[in-house]
DNA sequence: TTGTATGCGTTATCAC
DNA sequence: GTGATAACGCATACAA
């Protein structure tokens, strides 16, 4: 490994023989300068293949141009479908403002997140999906001065930003789908441990009502669902039913695989006996033409990435809070009831 | 937004009453230490929330505990379908270790990759995916004293550590199974802009030679192709054939949907009609049922990320380059010949 | 227009 | 065991 030392402002100065404030001012185009004495720099710059510094830049300037990311996992086909689809929404938003991503690394039984993790002056602003830090993690955050963007959850303090979906809209809109199918066996499944999640349930039990029909118990899933993986159990007890639903509205994309895939098993014709309805329009969903609620995934990051830097820019929006719509998208897994 | 200005060591060495040397050094567990300053201090940096500054510290140790990663894009389904289980792999292999990612925002059409962009001091190390950074960029970043891991690039500059994965290998075993379900007459689908599409590509020559059969160009991607979305004249071409192809072997997952997809719209019977093969073992190819070869994607990331340590540690391995086995997974596109 | 000096917050090196 | 002080590399305010 070469040991290079890299070369200093103070370097570039004596090559160019001026000082190094005028090097600096030069390089940052601050003031005026002879023709001669830019050239001067630029070229000496160029020789030594001057970079600054970006830590005492930083320190120097109070901004480090990059904004801290926090994804609870990176898991494939876990909870959030999307998770990537966000952080290039982010990326991307921030790439045109020049601005990184400081990927903070989290990983499931490896690592409590602290909020002291966001406070070490690396980022100029944090985004945080939810799971990671808790409410009075983010107040801990927020408090210390550095702004938060709190992705899927509105229920976050005054000052935070917070981007989510309408999960209301995208449940109805499939529920509705479905109905004019002519579906009236309409069964969720799905956990509740995350904001979404539970919107999506709440949302399900108002869609029934909408359209006149009841709600039973046995057609929603218990509290305490698990994983995709583990949805086997509870989609053996609806199967089970005597009168067992027609269509399967899921929480999510992962669960609605998951139980795509025990249909197959099972040799049940989708969408011929049964009809399945996904959450979030995850590239998975797509590619098995699952119908599914599409979400906004990579705009859902941008607008965190246009919050993260408007709030760092120091606008004091006591409104930088959205909830954006969805799209019911219907594919190969749902048809009338009892073709 | 709250302008709390954090604590410095030196307000903590006020409040606890030492020096800020002492205090510094309680913290970080250096030196002998009476146990009722330790415990001052400790109170102290509780009761100022004391978090040490990332940056300055990073000046000072000359370590910044931070990996740089470029991935060329971030695209979902496009050249590389691994490329976030990678991102996954390099993040849990620093994670455990205390080490952040700092991910380069690159967008395609929006910012060229400057090797200058991982001189600046703000990372330990770079890992970079194949496409952002040419030869030149490589040896100036490795040159200037950062460690460099290639990720998919075994044509490297001495001193940079690869992770590579065996192309030759997934792709003999691929058709061994197609030779073996009596498949005579096997087109390749896939370009030749990356590495791997052109070892795989060459694996397949190859593996024709091994099982006795002729090599057709017309049973072979000419240079020209694009990206998965435009593989339709392709597949059209192939399909129109005098003697068509019995078994499409793509170059990766991306390809080998994209056909699907096509064939599915063609209504050409997989696997009984054509059996298809992928390659690279992405979610997708998984939900599917896709029989493809799958790379150890989150293994390269965590192979990256230990190499990337050992050197920042100094290790001068002059072999820090692997090549990580694959495995075939026969899956629901492959069949006998005329079934 | 250019140069000089100060300070950023921390760690490391040395006296004490 | 503890404390003072230098040094890290840069931007910035101010003097020349």
């Amino acid at each position: 490994v070469g040991v290079a030392r890299r070369a200093t402002i103070s370097d570039l100065a004596r090559a160019a023989a001026v000082s190094v404030g005028t090097a600096s001012n030069v390089l940052n185009g601050k003031g005026r300068h002879a023709e001669t004495t830019r050239l001067r720099v630029i070229e000496a710059a160029r020789n030594l293949q001057f970079v600054p510094n970006a830590l005492i830049r930083s320190l120097q300037t109070g901004t480090t141009n990059a904004v801290g990311v926090f994804t609870w996992r990176l898991e494939r086909g876990d909870w959030h479908d999307v998770t990537f689809d966000v952080l290039r929404g982010i990326s991307r938003g921030l790439a045109e403002h020049g601005m990184d991503v400081l990927l903070y690394a989290a990983h499931p039984h490896e690592h409590n997140v602290e909020a002291t993790y966001f406070l070490d002056g690396r980022v100029d602003a944090v985004v945080l999906a939810p799971g990671g830090l808790d409410r009075e993690g983010i107040e801990a955050v927020a408090g210390a001065g550095v702004p938060v963007v709190a992705l899927y959850q509105s229920d976050v303090p005054e000052r935070v930003a917070s981007v989510c979906i309408d999960n209301r809209m995208g449940v109805f809109d499939a529920m509705a789908h479905l109905v004019a199918l002519g579906h009236r066996r309409i069964a969720f499944i799905g956990p509740t441990y995350t904001e979404d999640f539970r919107e999506r349930r709440d949302a399900y039990g108002a869609g029934l009502a909408r359209h006149g029909l009841r709600f039973d118990p046995d057609m929603c899933s218990a509290e305490g669902l698990g994983t995709p993986d583990t949805v086997g159990p509870e989609l053996a007890r609806l199967l089970s039913l005597g009168r067992a639903p027609t269509a399967l509205l899921c929480a999510n994309d992962g669960y609605a695989l998951a139980v795509l895939e025990l249909l197959r098993q099972r040799e049940v014709a989708v969408p011929n006996s049964v009809s399945v309805v996904g959450f979030d329009g995850s590239a998975q969903a797509l590619t098995v033409g699952l119908s599914t609620v599409r979400q906004p995934a990579e705009e859902v990051g941008a607008q965190a990435a246009q919050y993260a830097r408007a709030l760092v820019g120091g606008a004091t929006l006591t409104e930088c809070r959205t909830t954006l719509p969805v799209t019911y998208v219907a594919a190969r897994t749902t048809a009338p009831v009892g073709t």
